[in-house]
DNA sequence: CTGTTAGCGCATTCAT
DNA sequence: ATGAATGCGCTAACAG
């Protein structure tokens, strides 16, 4: 299986290898006439650039790499729509990993992907050891969704204290007092904002935070199913707050187990807008977070960093966020 | 910033430039003395392998491209997440591309994939050129979820047929006679065959088709709806079932609207399982492809047809799917 | 504007 | 078991 190359082409055409070269890939010299020649000779005998060939020696790569944890979770398949969408329009690739959030494969992904020479990695870092090591060797990193501890790299963050403070602000609005806040983690930029954004507005309402509502489980469906049945064992409530659509869905599930009548009974509102929350009866209120174009940002900013378009300073990008009401919050009992 | 190479390697250690490739990457002539030096060596000095040299050099590559229509589509995204995750198992790597359909997306894709060099691609085709200039350039094609006319590569399909009419038969086992379809292509071996699962269960029982009752639309929840309504409307039946996920979106959002008791006045089953319909009420009675599984297969598939494990004769594997009854089917009333 | 020369980093001969 | 030499396909310098 041989594939033709600029020397094949070069002889077709009459022209040089660096001619063709140039004609072909690179925007530098060549007469019109020329052109056309050389691109008619590689249509005929079939030739397609080596990406390989041309990295090597021009030390760059169209590939980028796009490291997340779970690409079964619409939020994270949507971060890579966005991102995969931009990329494609400029015309680089996506070389995709899944890391599971472990960290020994983030590392491994990351060797890989500096061992593949790509000019960037777009992150949602599950250690602050990933960013790192892909600085340490040139490579530039965006890191999406959530911050850890002090990268130095680019971020692309949704607002997650002004979205969880407005929709906090909604359920307090409805005379709400007593709110029960569903977490997984709070080490992160994301689910830290989101607490803030909690205490932020019952602070402005004047209002204490009682922090046994805070119910910290794991990032788990089950896990926050069952952290939800304690909580509501436990304490009385009028809403629940869920810090995201993974925990949501245990908090529903726990609930219509109950048969606990949304929002008369219980309100429930969750931070993350996907799909299946505007399916339900009632329909969720919501944060929705522009995944897709969380994700799209993301792409933007590291390419126009790899081409040299941004002052050195780190750049920190925030997507406002979207207050989604819908049937499943009301006045409070 | 320059990277270290072998040479660099070599003389850290004290050997040749091609006794380092043999010692870390080839499974070449070494001994263990001089395999561990050569590692202590590359670590100390912060080594890492170019894909790029490697790869032009070998004329291999170890990134594998896979060509999907919609990573928003959680069916997509299931079967990129299998497909992924095979690969990163087997020290491989996935460039995704979204092709949103387009004919014209999915070419350029399918040249950029052999402008990269790689060994095999993984596709949901939209056309059949697409999987044929691959092959005609030596690439190996896995078709995944559909066929398109006689392709001639391998093909990783769910058993549509089967699924479809084990559903459908569900649904006269209940009483029901009278069932909508709601269907948006019947081109491609997927559409084709759940249509004739559905045709074959009403054979199996003796019932003719009422081929009014067969609703075409387009990929598009809203389109479905619509389709939906006209075909409540115009038509007596005592249950629907949708094709795909997207359709299934359709069919319920407009059973929703006119508030008919699902599964009393309406029954509602759909193809294509996915985590919203286990999280409505009634929760939707369906059919799962075993997507992630699918996908897994697609992986396995196409490395060891790359690796040369397999005969020349094309490999079709069926993966069988599976019925899941829940709430939204009933007694036909 | 075009051709010539050189070499990117590696894996593979072929010697030894 | 190791080293020397070669070239994968391409593009960057340089010269013309």
């Amino acid at each position: 299986m041989k594939r033709p190359t600029v020397q094949d082409v070069a002889r077709e055409a009459g022209v040089s290898p660096s001619t063709v070269s140039r004609a072909l890939h690179t925007r530098g010299y060549a007469s019109p006439e020329v052109r056309e020649r050389v691109q008619a000779a590689a249509n005929r005998i079939g030739y397609v650039l080596d990406h390989n060939a041309r990295n090597l020696r021009s030390r760059t790569s169209t590939s980028i790499g796009v490291l997340i944890s779970d690409l079964r979770n619409p939020f994270y398949a949507d971060l890579a729509a966005g991102i995969e969408e931009e990329l494609r329009a400029a015309e680089y690739q996506m070389v995709l990993v899944n890391d599971n959030g472990d960290p020994a494969e983030e590392m491994r992904a990351a060797e890989t992907l500096l061992a593949m020479r790509v000019p960037g990695v777009i992150v949602t870092p599950v250690t602050a050891a990933c960013p790192r090591i892909l600085q340490d060797n040139g490579v530039h990193v965006v890191c999406a969704d959530r911050e850890l501890g002090r990268s130095g790299s680019d971020v692309v963050l949704s607002d997650n204290k002004a979205g969880a403070r407005e929709l906090t602000e909604h359920l307090i609005g409805l005379g709400h007092t007593r709110i029960g806040f569903l977490i997984d983690e709070t080490k992160w930029s994301t689910g830290a904002g989101r607490l803030a954004g909690f205490r932020a507005a019952h602070a402005d309402h004047g209002l204490e935070v009682d922090e046994q509502l805070i119910a910290y489980t794991s990032f788990d469906a089950v896990a926050a199913q069952e952290t939800t049945r304690e909580l509501l064992d436990s304490l009385d409530m009028t809403a629940i707050v869920a810090a995201n659509n993974v925990l949501a869905q245990g908090a529903l599930a726990e609930i219509k187990r109950r048969r606990w009548k949304i929002p008369r009974r219980i309100s429930l509102a969750a931070y993350d807008d996907v799909p299946w929350m505007s399916l339900v009866a009632p329909a969720l209120t919501t944060v929705d977070q522009h995944t897709v174009e969380l994700g799209r940002n993301c792409a933007r900013l590291l390419l126009a960093r790899i081409r040299g378009e941004l002052p050195a300073r780190r750049r920190i990008v925030r997507v406002a966020p979207r207050l989604i009401v819908r049937g499943s919050t009301g006045p409070a009992a």
